[in-house]
RNA sequence: GCACCCUUAGCUCAGUUGGCAGAGCAUCUGACUCUUAAUCAGCAGGUCGCCGGUUCGAGCCCGGCAGGGUGCACCA
């Protein structure tokens, strides 16, 4: 135990709360005690109270408000699932009530005590007893609340610096409930998702982050490197070509829900990592993982928020709908008038410019038709829809179209404009794959950092004959800042990618 | 990567034409045994993000740097 405690902030509260700590061990009272055995919790007292009145419950959490009153004292303290007031009186906890007067906002505190209901009508627990569990030397922002005659909360001085709270989230956690709800909702679309995959026998599998030749996207990696192994390596961009591998090894269905990463920019939509869900199933294909998906978010949304409607920016959706299905090529043709596929690469740039988008660095009939579809198109996407058939050299791993030439059979979801999933009937076809492959690798030659490399290895997988499958990829973050109505991906991760501290 | 905006007490924010650095909450001292943005009385709290320049004098004007935010570009 510390007899004296070494300064090492010259902040005057900090210094407050050290010398407190002191007084503390002074009066031989534990600041860092070991365990703290509770039975109830600040929610379920508030909404049993018939049950909980006069009873005896043990509670613990972090002390929010402190109301002294000379001999008696109100403070508020907040547990996993809420707050709740306390009583405590000098004349009942005694010494207790010395050591209490050393404590502050931000410590944490076990209490036994019986519950009652003030004069004004809090539920209350009368303190018999109070110790101190966790002394807090750092004082945490004070934002304090009204609650008006409506139940509308007004909060004052919200802590809302937001490096402050994306760098220090646990005191974000702390003093703003509001995000915690956001990451609580996560785990749960999380969890449903992964509930619903295994329902329909699915099998969850780990695939390698660090890889010898990335793929599976066109994008940038990260590089590392392997001491031993003396070789350079990659962090994934993507689980897809691992995961087909596993599709050719046998496996009917496969899934994967982790981190990918991508050295690229970063703004409201992108992090450096994000969370992928990948899957793939046997002898299936889009037509089938339209309906699927479908499915997935109805049961996920049913779950999560009991509810397969929201209103999200004044837009009402209903995801126990079909979706929208569109063609690609059809819905260009109807909003710009340009048969894409015929067009030339001039007239889609003239196509492009009309929306006041520049076509500055836009190489290949592919990417051009792609950046005409974001802006004429996407936008329009506000309920649920699905567009369909991709030009064939945007997707290097879709298999062709079955009946429509220069096109793959590809979907991605969209709502509210926005892309939340892609998937395909996978190519299947090895000597087409190593086409792909040889093209992809023709325009890297040519200066396309994203375009694909040959992965021979996964050309010999495809070689030893993988079934008809489709696959599917859902970017997690967005879904959940979709379903939380989160305008930042840095609101619905936990650490966001920050700079170093100054 | 480019453009614009922001950075003042622990937190939330004022700060006039360039002239002694301000408030509320929190902290501290005192009073108070049903308070709840507790109240009342008093005290204290600052490298104005950092470095340089202009000026008799800079929180304020100029330049650079750092961190953050927003938009664009790139992408999912």
């Amino acid at each position: 135990m510390a007899d004296t405690i070494p300064e090492t902030d010259t902040n005057a509260l900090i210094k407050r709360r050290r010398e407190e700590l002191q007084e503390l061990y002074n009066l031989n009272v534990q600041p860092y005690a070991y365990s703290f055995e509770t039975d109830s919790n600040s929610k379920s007292i508030k909404s049993d109270f018939e049950k909980y009145e006069g009873k005896d419950v043990k509670i613990a959490g972090r002390l929010m408000a402190i109301r002294k009153m000379g001999k008696a004292s109100f403070a508020q303290i907040q547990d996993e699932v809420g707050k709740i007031q306390i009583y405590l009186r000098k004349d009942e906890i005694h010494e207790q009530y010395t050591a209490f007067k050393l404590m502050d906002i931000g410590d944490i505190v076990g209490i036994t005590g019986f519950v009652f209901k003030t004069r004004t009508g809090e539920i209350t627990v009368h303190a018999k007893s109070l110790i101190l569990l966790s002394k807090s030397l750092r004082p945490i922002p004070i934002a304090k609340e009204v609650v008006d005659e409506n139940g509308n909360k007004k909060v004052f001085d919200q802590f809302a610096d937001k490096e402050l709270r994306y760098r220090q989230r646990y005191v974000d956690l702390i003093v703003n409930p509001e995000v915690k709800e956001v990451f609580l909702k996560r785990s749960k679309i999380i969890s449903n998702m992964r509930r619903y995959l295994d329902q329909n026998n699915l099998v969850e599998v780990e695939t390698p982050i660090l890889q010898p030749l990335y793929g599976g996207a066109a994008a940038r990696p990260f590089e590392t490197y392997h001491n031993t192994l003396d070789m350079k390596l990659y962090l994934r961009i993507a689980d897809e070509l691992y995961l087909k591998r596993l599709i050719v090894g046998g496996f009917n269905g496969v899934y994967e829900i982790s981190k990918d990463f991508r050295n690229e920019g970063m703004d409201k939509t992108h992090n450096p990592e994000f969370t992928m869900m990948e899957m793939y199933v046997a002898y299936k294909d889009y037509i089938w993982m339209m309906e699927f998906f479908e499915n997935m978010i109805a049961f996920i949304t049913k779950e999560v928020f009991g509810s397969t409607k929201f209103v999200i920016e004044e837009n009402e959706i209903d995801f126990s709908k079909k979706w929208d299905r569109i063609s690609m090529v059809d819905e260009l043709k109807k909003e710009t008038g340009l048969d894409v596929l015929t067009a030339t690469n001039d007239e889609l740039k003239n196509g492009i410019k009309k929306y006041n988008v520049s076509v500055e660095g836009l190489e290949g009939k592919g990417k051009l038709i792609d950046e005409l579809f974001s802006v004429a198109v996407e936008p329009k996407l506000v309920s649920p829809t699905f567009v369909m058939d991709y030009p064939l050299e945007l997707s290097p791993l879709a298999k062709k179209h079955r009946s429509k030439e220069g096109l793959v059979e590809r979907f991605e979801g969209f709502v509210l404009g926005r892309e939340i999933c892609n998937a395909f009937s996978e190519l299947n076809d090895p000597v087409d794959q190593l086409d792909r492959f040889t093209q992809q690798a023709r325009f890297k030659t040519e200066g396309d950092e994203e375009a694909h490399a040959v992965d021979k290895d996964f050309i010999r997988a495809l070689e030893y004959g993988m079934p008809p499958t489709a696959g599917l990829g859902v970017g997690i973050d967005r879904l959940v800042m979709l379903f939380t109505n989160q305008p930042s991906i840095r609101d619905v991760i936990l650490f966001p990618q920050m700079r170093k501290e100054a």
